[in-house]
DNA sequence: ACCTGAACACCGTTCAAGT
DNA sequence: ACCTGAACACCGTTCAAGT
């Protein structure tokens, strides 16, 4: 009887819910502590169990890049290119912030997995809605890069590889030491500028959302442009 | 007599030895075959003298980043912020080019290396000069992002994990499998356009440089309109 | 036939023993 | 004091032995 509720000790393994549990690991722990035994534990599974369900670690990330990548919402309808491309990607942005190791997994894919070649092309679809050339909706695709999927490459990003462990606060870049004003006076200044509502030198950060809409925008309007003057490439 | 062009086995570890050591091997055999025990072997050193030169293996990459980053020409005096910036920035596209690996390394450090604060700043310097405020030069620098050092995220990107080992040819992305037109008609169709010389539906692939430009340019001139218009962000 | 423990070939890094 | 071999605590994955 009290066997009778053990027995059924584990909802039986599955791709989804070992895709689920490694996006969840990742999530809490890092990508870092992301390892086949890690996640075999967290599912009370022995390690090797995990490749009837996974050919292997790489085909592990892609799924779970899939598992992620699936939660962004579909291009609104009724809306001209230019609103329905921004919200979109404003969405995927707010899905893959959700998950802070997604944007590095799909940069170290070498191949892209089939949820991110759906996403681009629903994208390269609502540009050809839009009146778009194919030739230059292929160069716009380019242009917007990663900015397509919601994430920019920030050089500064600190948080990419770190799980919610530890102190979850977005803490500020702690305080720029002495040193560094003087040997890169103009990223000092604009240090100082990005704290506005600050006198120190301890900058606040930077608005991660404001800059990413401008650059966003910056991009939207100067293809809206080409698009209204019918460029196309020499050819 | 032969003991004596013997002897002097290996000249003498240091950090810069080890650090282009460490360089040449990932440019050789990919980032992923960079282990302290194999680039040890490749100085004849056994593993744990490497410790006295480098902390740990990430104080390991950051130096190999700052030994690339060096090799950046520094910008061209005597013209314009415009064509200073764009040249610059080709000049370190080309440098990373030979290294494959460094722009992965660079998004996976958590914090930026000397060597690109001083580029950065650098970078900085140049809007300055060309009369940009220090706010519209912040925004402009995040808006810029990878692009800044001459790498633009890529979802296809093929090479960047491999090393130069195999077949070096940039071989263009396979034949795209009669199903990939089916599930994705809008990427197939851009591929298709992108290999116009050619009737298959076998992509040449894209030309690179000709798409980094495209963008580049996009966001300069998006870039230049702002700036002659006194863009100010509401503060 | 399926499952899984042990083993293999690696890691980065610590540490104590040797000189 | 310096150097370094062995060891530790991990990896991903193979493989053979067990059921």
């Amino acid at each position: 009887m009290a066997e009778q509720t053990e027995v059924p000790r584990r909802t039986p393994l599955s791709r989804e819910r070992v895709l689920r549990a490694a996006v969840a690991l990742a999530d809490e722990a890092g990508i870092d502590s992301l390892s086949m035994r890690n996640l075999a534990q967290d599912l009370g599974v022995v390690p090797m169990a995990l490749y009837k369900h996974v050919a292997n670690k790489d085909e592990l990330v892609a799924g779970m890049i899939d598992v992620v990548i699936d939660e962004i919402a579909p291009p609104l309808a009724d809306t001209d290119w230019k609103h329905a491309v921004r919200e979109r990607i404003l969405s995927a942005r707010r899905v893959l912030q959700r998950h802070p190791w997604v944007s590095l997994a799909i940069e170290s894919q070498q191949t892209p997995t089939p949820a991110i070649l759906a996403y681009l092309d629903s994208m390269v679809g609502t540009f050809r809605t839009g009146g778009f050339s194919v030739d230059l909706a292929h160069h716009v695709m380019h242009a917007m890069g990663s900015r397509t999927l919601g994430f920019s490459q920030e050089l500064f990003d600190t948080a990419r590889n770190a799980g919610r462990t530890g102190v979850t606060s977005p803490e500020p870049p702690a305080a720029l030491p002495a040193q560094f004003a003087d040997r890169f006076p103009n990223l000092a200044k604009i240090a100082v500028v990005a704290s506005h509502d600050d006198t120190s030198v301890v900058g606040r950060g930077c608005d991660d959302q404001f800059e990413f809409e401008f650059a966003l925008d910056l991009l939207l309007e100067g293809i809206e442009r080409l698009h209204q003057q019918g460029w196309t490439s020499a050819r």
